[in-house]
DNA sequence: CACCCCCTCTTTTTT
DNA sequence: AGAGGGGGTG
């Protein structure tokens, strides 16, 4: 069943080996066999192997197709996780090398954000953006405070380095990590300890890594680390499908990779099982003009299959309202299953209109990305909570807990906490608890303290007694946050649903290994992302092009394909035009039966309407796998009489319920 | 101290 | 067009 370019790589397991898996190559496939075979001939026992992918959700869509594969208790210990996720871990195990105290909070993009910017004060929002990049881009490329000052190249570096020194001592005061942390700390204390080496290369035999062209330089050397000199790993990567790099990514990990192990093996998978000819020549043709170091023909044995549309609109209304059309005439027509489609876009706000216009076409759809469940106000105020209980040393959890809900404690009273705290030396839920600070407050702050402490105290002596979830729903009683939403909300039903998301936490945590505390699955939970929630059904989705990386559809629209949009502007200035044709790419190649590519020949910005020229990336097709509406009148002509007598019968049926 | 209203500025992608 | 910050009021 595996073609002898992918049999080659699941066999090969001594050494190195770097995996070129063009898009559809059946790389996910390559390492679940592999896994399964490294168990299977006895080499490594699945406790002694760990497979990194990029996402959550493709850790744990591998997760499912490894039990699927490996029947019985084999896989067990198995560790399938992204890179941060096993940063965690190894943190958790190892927070005395990295000077955390146990229970140490992970600070998400906000927290992080808001620290910045309190160092910074009265600073522009776009200057405190700044800083942030360039701190992360420092923990990104493996560098300490004293590194990254010792390397800045400009004033402007100079003064990022000097916060990032000072962003650092704060979350070491507070007892937390940043996401970057979960990746940069491990990795100095492996390449400075010799016992934690020995003990993690020990632990971790085997080591497979997906997406590799998405790493970063701390994660390329956290690998490096783990592996050691003898490179026990299976790397896959395809850097036609590297998207990442304004987020740190270096895809050119894949060519160093072959300098520091000489005796690196690479094998190409060329064959593609997923589009149609037609799709796959149409990305072929454009991903040609983007130079390469690794050249890779991808191929497939499949019929060519319909030409790709281009639809030109007149602008994101008609373009939405069009492929709404489109989508509910084929699932009306030809019986396509919702789940089937798919709308990728460059930037998340292009959703609006389709979402419109699919609503009133009745046509069910799931968008990711939207404001997940993990952003929503009482799910991040009841993880504050948690992580004050799990840690006391958490003042921007503190901060957030204290206030939500209100409690009369405003920024004059905590200004006041904070000045105790620093005199004593203390987190600032400590000097909370500690005497005299109620003394110190007015009486109704003093008043509000106080339950607030209570409440945290009688949460804290039951974190260790009741099972997590259970924690989470008593948490949402005493701490007042329910009371809190009742009075917010103002009708019954909006309050049923803001309740329904902290019962979706509790349960979230009811899946939790055993053992584990709350505090510690709240941090897991800082990892998932706002794509990482379950699809649900049979729905058609929405995403972004970087979101659609790794999945596929048998029916594909690009909308927006225009310049300025895709490729944006934006990141032309940065000069990335061959990364916007890699989104390109990897949006193309989604699909596995039909394409389309649709723009529109005007938008609004803001306030004013701005003309729009269609994506020079749909000149970079070859026009002969192309279909443009209007230039084959009989077709368009039987192709509107056929979308008419379906949409008739489809308002028949709305009718009729 | 909390709430409300008005003003401004903004839209790239996310572990 | 919508969110977030700032200022004024209750």
């Amino acid at each position: 069943m595996l073609n002898p370019p992918q049999r080659a790589a699941v066999l090969h397991d001594q050494g190195p080996l770097l995996v070129l898996a063009g898009a559809g190559s059946g790389k996910t496939r390559v390492i679940v066999e592999k896994i399964a075979h490294l168990i299977a001939s006895g080499r490594y026992p699945a406790r002694r192997i760990a497979a990194i992918t990029f996402t959550n959700k493709s850790a744990k869509e591998m997760r499912e197709r490894v039990a699927k594969r490996i029947r019985g208790d084999a896989a067990d210990g198995l560790t399938i996780c992204t890179f941060h996720a096993l940063g965690l871990k190894f943190l958790q195990i190892e927070h005395e090398a990295a000077g955390l105290k146990r229970g140490f909070s992970i600070f998400d993009a906000d927290d992080a954000a808001a620290q910045v910017k309190d160092l910074m004060p009265g600073a522009k929002p776009d200057a405190v953006e700044d800083v942030r990049n360039l701190i992360s881009r420092a923990k990104n490329a493996g560098l300490s405070p004293e590194q990254a000052l010792a390397v800045a190249r400009s004033t402007r570096e100079m003064e990022a380095a000097k916060l990032y020194a000072r962003y650092q001592a704060r979350l070491q005061t507070f007892n937390a990590v940043d996401f970057d942390d979960l990746i940069r700390l491990p990795l100095q204390i492996l390449e400075s300890n010799e016992d934690v080496v020995r003990a993690w290369r020990e632990r971790i035999g085997y080591l497979l890594v997906d997406e590799c062209q998405d790493t970063n330089d701390a994660q390329y050397r956290l690998l490096r680390a783990i592996a050691g000199p003898a490179g026990n790993f299976t790397c896959v990567g395809d850097d036609d499908q590297s998207i990442y790099a304004w987020r740190g990514a270096n895809p050119e990990n894949l060519d160093q990779m072959g300098q520091d192990y000489p005796d690196l093996q690479v094998i190409k998978l060329e064959q593609n099982y997923r589009c149609s000819n037609r799709v796959l020549r149409a990305a072929n043709a454009l991903i040609a003009r983007n130079p390469h170091k690794h050249l890779k023909t991808l191929w497939s044995d499949q019929a060519d299959g319909e030409r790709i549309r281009v639809w030109e609109c007149r602008d994101n209304e008609h373009e939405a309202e069009k492929v709404a059309g489109e989508i509910a005439f084929l699932h009306e027509a030809r019986q396509v299953p919702w789940n089937e489609f798919c709308i990728l876009f460059r930037s998340n706000h292009q959703s609006r209109p389709l979402e419109k216009a699919l609503q009133l076409l009745r046509v069910p759809y799931h968008l990711t990305g939207g404001t997940a469940f993990l952003e929503r106000q009482e799910v991040k105020d009841a993880l504050s909570w948690l992580r004050v209980i799990a840690n006391p040393d958490d003042d921007a959890a503190f901060l957030r807990a204290v206030q939500s809900p209100k409690r009369e404690v405003g920024a004059t009273s905590l200004a006041r906490l904070a000045e105790l705290a620093a005199s004593r030396n203390m987190p600032l839920s400590r000097a909370a608890q500690s005497m005299g600070a109620l003394q110190q407050l007015p009486p109704r702050a003093a008043n509000g303290l106080g339950a607030f402490n209570d409440a945290i105290d009688d949460l804290r002596d039951n974190a260790t007694k009741m099972s997590a979830a259970d924690l989470v729903r008593r948490l949402a009683e005493k701490s007042g946050l329910l009371t809190e939403l009742r009075a917010q909300c103002k009708d019954e039903a909006s309050f049923q649903r803001r309740k329904a998301n902290l019962d979706e936490l509790a349960e979230w945590f009811e899946g939790g290994p055993r053992g584990a505390t709350a505090g510690d699955l709240a941090a897991q939970l800082a990892l998932l992302s706002r794509n990482d929630k379950d699809d649900g059904g049979n729905q058609v989705r929405l995403m972004s092009l970087h979101a659609a990386k790794g999945l596929e559809f048998g029916y594909v629209f690009i909308i927006g394909c225009e310049d300025g949009t895709l490729p944006h502007d934006a990141a032309m200035e940065e000069g990335s035009l061959e990364e916007e044709r890699r989104l390109m790419y990897v949006g193309i190649t989604r699909a596995k039966k039909r394409l389309w590519l649709s723009y529109s020949r005007e938008t609004r910005r803001f306030r004013e309407k701005v003309r729009l020229k269609p994506s020079r990336f749909i000149d970079e097709l070859p026009a002969s796998e192309l279909q443009r509406d209007g230039a084959d009148p009989v077709a368009d002509a039987m192709h509107k009489k056929e979308r008419a007598s379906a949409g008739f019968a489809a308002i028949q049926a709305l009718l009729d319920d």
